[in-house]
DNA sequence: TGTACATCAGTGAACGCGCGTTCACTGATGTAC
DNA sequence: TGTACATCAGTGAACGCGCGTTCACTGATGTAC
């Protein structure tokens, strides 16, 4: 049953989309590699004439997920849809990071590497569009609330509790929105000294 | 082998102690139930006369570490502390949350809820300690500091790139610090309207 | 206080199950002529 | 352009393994008298 190269490369491509859904649904170790392979269309032996291991998978579907990310067109509408409701009720397709991150400590080190890849773009970006008086202080703006973005998302996915989850989204967004404006930090650093 | 009641207590409490330091370093899924019974001392067929099943000893697990969580004296020390190499390289004995949180999506709704109690009584002696002009603002930057505190420490964990790991802990600690004094705060709301 | 015995905390073998990975096989692909 | 055949992508049974959980058993505990 050999396939033409062309539906080889598009099975590859459907098994690392697959994986990345299935993944951050429900993290790397509840997936099953005949999992992956069945959403994908095939059946789990073929997998290993694509992949050398599962952690070689792990690796690779974190840099095509991460690879995929959106640009920034209005930061504060983006921020916004990042700090939603939809984003927090769907992680399968939403921020690699904040759904894959807490699994990273126990992954290969090929993985933990595609991730600090994925992780220092996104910075790279969010330090683009960010406002600031530098790009020390865009930077440091970027990784203040890129952490506070994932971090908020995080804790509000490990919850039961609807109403502290809706309030860590929007409590975190005000935060943001309170310490953003050029003037506030300029203030905060001439009360300082 | 029956042993004393005052002894059996104390076999629960070690087997608490013992889950929670595995499951913060491993997450639950790594962990085995006959891992944590050798760690607290037995062997694994004595779990069940403590735990209804490993969901039951990962819900009281989460509530067990979450309860012995440390006080807040100096808030800006223990920013220091909590943003730290040693924090970040010493999972097993730190903060549950940041430990835990990632994993919590796939857990069953006791655990789940042990979580959102953690986290609700973590917010609470934050906003306590927080400056600002009324309840809610002070509530506001715990969230907003809270959630930039959990997020910098996941993904600072999470890769694989020690300088990139560094500077989140440093830079997140200095946009907390530039965003938290009140003069600031009310020097945006100013500018804002 | 001393004795007989019911209780039950912990032991360790055993269970069914799903996992990652391997491998002999199949048959369409694509190339040599 | 047409044909023969080597290649190899995908199939599905099988493997060894570790998991959560069960259970018959052991023997120290603690109580009834």
């Amino acid at each position: 049953m050999k396939v033409s190269q062309e539906q080889k490369a598009q099975n590859r491509s459907r098994i690392l989309t697959e994986a990345g859904r299935l993944f951050r649904e429900k993290g790397f170790d509840a997936v099953s590699v005949a999992e992956v392979m069945k959403a994908a269309g095939m059946t789990h032996g073929g997998f290993y004439g694509h992949f050398q291991s599962k952690d070689d998978l792990v690796a690779q579907t974190i840099a095509h997920a991460g690879g995929s990310q959106s640009m920034i067109d209005d930061l504060s509408v983006w921020i916004d849809t990042y700090l939603s409701e939809p984003h927090r009720e769907h992680p399968e397709q939403g921020c690699p990071m904040a759904a894959l991150a807490g699994f990273m400590r126990q992954q290969a080190p090929e993985a933990r590497a595609s991730m600090a890849r994925v992780l220092a773009a996104q910075i790279a970006t969010l330090t683009d569009v960010m406002p600031g008086a530098d790009s020390a202080e865009r930077r440091r703006a970027a990784i203040g609330n890129w952490s506070a973005m994932v971090g908020a998302l995080i804790l509000a996915r490990s919850i039961d509790n609807p109403a502290l989850s809706d309030e860590l989204l929007s409590e975190t967004r005000a935060w943001i929105d309170a310490g953003r404006s050029p003037d506030a930090k300029s203030a905060a650093r001439n009360t300082a000294t």
